[in-house]
DNA sequence: TTGTTAATTAGCATGACTTGCAAATTAGGA
DNA sequence: TCCTAATTTGCAAGTCATGCTAATTAACAA
């Protein structure tokens, strides 16, 4: 079970701009309306996609702002998984991200068994956040084509990228 | 304890290029010794930076070039910790890394109790990578300056970048 | 040693993604 | 309705990485 802890809603986020002094524009009211409870880990350009469909004329350079804004507000979290563009989770729950390396689609997962995860013994780091990326193929992916076949979605998807392969066991 | 498999020693790449009938240039020479038990985890251009030094002339492109092919052939490792440009690590062992977000030093680590990271008990994804990730502050940082003063090192650190806070225990 | 040739390098252009900046616009209160 | 500070736009610029091509060169043969 993923506990998840969502972007506040267009209502509260109204609400929490005005506290905040914060002007209520149109725009940001539409993304507003386009994060919430959205799962699908849009990409500033995806969603300016879809914002101009709504609003045309809108800019791009707003959108990474209003984004902006709402991650350093804590209501969305930044997610690079090294693999081009940063995404855009409404989703503040803790949780971790499967990239499937076929469609590029990006799912929430939850560690079920919380790992113990130590920072070398004699290391003496001082850990605050540990980031967690599993690749591999989706439920999809996994029982359709089985040739390699990337799809468009993985645009920038670096040539070097170096893949290590390990065995672990999903279930 | 970190298992180290590096890459090859300069001596070892000369033969398997030449297996390879790839020609032994002078600046693949250079970047072999270069990268040779070299645990700084660099950039392509830290390493142009170096190469420059011993070899005026040399191309930032040839750089990424032969980076790239080592990276093809198993040599090394890219690795991608989100926070600008590619890093490259000989270190070919099954390892993870620290990031110092006060210096922006990185450090090999290994995962003493290996953790059983189960991706989603029903979502049946194949996992074929975990990429595991720490953040904090190291040893040096930790007891000299207290102060959050970033270093010049975090250079593209994006302004997006949201943080997490999670208590965990380094020893 | 010289010649040949395919591989490699260097340099520049280009592309993807993101941010800086300044002028134009506008939300929200007076 | 007016004012003003906040916001949006549009464009320039910056970073990182790759594509392309002419010039160079390692490696082999004669």
């Amino acid at each position: 079970m993923i506990i998840v802890i969502g972007m506040r809603s267009p209502t509260e986020l109204v609400q929490v701009f005005r506290d905040k002094q914060m002007k209520l524009t149109p725009q940001r009211q539409l993304l507003f309306s386009l994060l919430h409870d959205n799962d699908s880990h849009p990409t500033a350009e995806s969603l300016f996609d879809i914002a101009s469909k709504q609003m045309p004329g809108i800019s791009l350079r707003t959108i990474y702002q209003t984004l902006g804004e709402l991650a350093e507000m804590g209501e969305l979290q930044l997610v690079d998984l090294g693999n081009g563009a940063t995404r855009f989770d409404p989703n503040m729950g803790d949780h971790q991200h499967f990239v499937c390396d076929s469609c590029g689609a990006i799912h929430d997962v939850d560690i079920t068994s919380a790992p113990r995860l130590r920072a070398g013994s004699a290391d003496g780091f001082a850990v605050e956040e540990i980031g967690v990326v599993f690749h591999g193929r989706c439920n999809r992916c996994n029982f359709s084509n089985h040739g390699e076949q990337d799809s468009p979605q993985n645009k920038r998807s670096p040539g070097l990228q170096a893949k290590k392969i390990k065995q672990v066991k999903s279930n």
